[in-house]
DNA sequence: GATGAAGTCATACGCTTGTCAAACAAGTAA
DNA sequence: TTACTTGTTTGACAAGCGTATGACTTCATC
């Protein structure tokens, strides 16, 4: 069996996946993982020579997870526009977890800018937002939105952001809702032209 | 002297708030008080029984400084509009911190949200928020937008939180600047009625 | 049964919060 | 002056939890 592939190790990522979006990376040690899964913590090592080297198997997890999200858009539809409605529309689709928790990218990736030791974490908290900004820029790109693409989609991703944010904090469901129609009304407006 | 009044307790709230704000809460330790102040661990507990109670001393501390920004905006003009344009501004003022740390209110609201003793922290991560709301509330209430108000608010604050965010993740200054003045276009349209 | 991968366990070791008794400062009363 | 009182400061210590290590056992495969 690969190193990768092992069933353990998949265990460990998606334990530490979820307790990390849960209770944070800080505040989740190895034991929280080993309650989780059941597998002794000196096994880990095994597999992770330190923490941060589970963080960033997490966030490859997360990654993956974001890519299939993106690609279900992509399949869905063919016009960017109906694309990017379905995105803006993905923090719904999770509601109980973003009210709860929060948005898995934005909350880890807050999370770890604080983070002392910034090198080993610096090209982890964009990794996903890299991804989607991307995909967001090539939504736009396609609409003919040109240089502006960019700015749109951070614009977007900011939006997003906040919303998420709020909801989670007051956990306003209503907010969630009402605020989602309000960034596809945007979207809508601004791809009309 | 007075128990609250102490140099030395003013002292630790202070050190307290910096590295709260830098660091994040769970990742500052009694500790790197101590250091960045000098006072041995031991006093604090003179002064707090808690690592919560200090939080608690932080947020009041916090709450102090944004009613001082609120009372700004207040006295600088008595035309609503023109406040809730200078509060937009807020994020751009502190434009160093909120690359480098983000959004005081922000990051900290969404750490003490995943605490795991939420009923201790329950009442604190909402309080600044709450105190920007009202304000807010009390801008577009007096704007005329009557039930609308509320939701406005929450609007605004998402949208300036979203901002922040980004504008720290991917320390872009030049995202910071723009999509303030996009807020503040946006403050204009909407009271332009 | 030999070899290496996978899994287990005991333990080291530092850092964390929190406790405590003693020291200290300063004012007040005997 | 002396002793007592009150508020403050201090460093030593306890107990627990965190990551990490390395030796050990089990397992699978050749």
């Amino acid at each position: 069996m690969g190193l990768k592939g092992s069933v353990n190790r998949q265990r460990i990522v998606e334990a530490a996946d979820r307790l990390f979006y849960s209770r944070g990376y800080n505040q989740t040690s190895f034991s929280d993982i080993s309650d989780e899964t059941g597998i002794p913590r000196g096994n880990f090592y095994y597999y992770f020579k330190t923490k941060e080297d589970i963080l960033s198997a997490v966030v490859d997890s997360r990654l993956d997870t974001f890519n299939q999200i993106l690609e279900a858009c992509n399949a869905a539809s063919a016009d960017p526009r109906e694309r990017l409605l379905m995105f803006a529309n993905v923090p719904l689709q999770n509601e109980e977890q973003v009210i709860q928790y929060g948005c898995p990218i934005g909350t880890l990736s807050s999370e770890l800018v604080k983070q002392q030791d910034q090198d080993i974490a610096s090209p982890l908290f964009t990794a996903v937002f890299d991804l989607l900004r991307n995909w967001c820029i090539a939504q736009f790109t396609a609409l003919g939105f040109g240089k502006r693409a960019k700015d749109v989609s951070m614009d977007l991703l900011a939006r997003l952001q906040g919303i998420t944010m709020m909801s989670n904090v007051y956990g306003d469901r209503e907010f969630l809702h009402r605020s989602t129609k309000d960034v596809q009304n945007w979207i809508n407006k601004l791809t009309a032209n």
